[in-house]
DNA sequence: ACAAAAACTACGCCATTGACTTACTTATTT
DNA sequence: AAATAAGTAAGTCAATGGCGTAGTTTTTGT
C-alpha cells in the first residue's frame, strides 16, 4: 500500500492540530467530559463483556466505571467519546 | 439531528460485534500491540504538547511512553491505533 | 551568528486507576 | 423451572498517570 491514503487523512489532522493550537474552535468537542460508559454501551446494544473487549479494559474495570466507582482516564475518556460518536472506526 | 446517520452506523458496529465475539476474523486488527507512540507522532508531525493533548494525557506521560518508562495502558493502545490508522476522528 | 524560546530527555515521588478475586442478585434462554 | 449469562458490589495490590525538577538539544527570531 503506498502512502497516499494516509496523507489524505493528514488534512483533517491538520484541522486537529489547528484545534489542538487554538488557533480553531472544534465545531463540536470529540471528547466528552464525563462519558457514561453505561449509556454509550446500551446505545451500541453490547454486553459489558462485549464493549471491555472493543475497549481492550477488562469487564471488571468496564463494571467500575459504570457503577461510579472508578472514572476512567484521559484517553479512555477520549476512546469512549470515539465509540460515542465513531464506532464505524472499531470495525476496521 | 436524527438518529439515521447513527443508525448507519450500527451496521459495522454489528461487525465489531461479531468480531469480538469471535465468530468473524478481522481483515486487519484495529489494535496495536505495542504502539509505538514516538512514530505515530512522526508520522502525523505533531510535538509532544499537541499529540498529548489529542489523546488527553499529560506531557509528561507522553514521554515515559516514548522513553519506555511506562506502557500505555488498554484503552490507550487502542486510542493510539485509532491515531494511526484514523487519525480523521479526531478533527471531528 | 547568537541569544531566546521551544522541544525533548531523564528520573524521583505519590495518588489513582486497572486488574483480579469473591460473593450475591437479576435477567435471559432452553 | 433449572441452567446459563449478565450485572451489582466491594476488598486488595501492582502499575500507571500526573507532577516536579534538572539538564540537553533543537528551532526560531533578530
Amino acid at each position: 500500500m503506498e502512502d497516499t491514503m494516509f496523507n489524505d487523512l493528514l488534512a483533517s489532522v491538520g484541522e486537529a492540530k489547528e484545534i489542538l493550537q487554538h488557533k480553531k474552535q472544534p465545531s463540536r468537542s470529540f471528547m466528552i467530559d464525563e462519558p457514561d460508559a453505561k449509556s454509550i454501551r446500551a446505545r451500541l446494544k453490547m454486553t459489558q463483556d462485549e464493549f471491555a473487549g472493543l475497549l481492550n479494559i477488562s469487564v471488571n474495570t468496564l463494571r467500575n466505571w459504570e457503577q461510579s466507582r472508578r472514572k476512567p482516564e484521559g484517553p479512555a475518556r477520549v476512546l469512549l467519546g470515539i465509540a460515542a460518536t465513531h464506532p464505524e472506526v472499531f470495525a476496521h
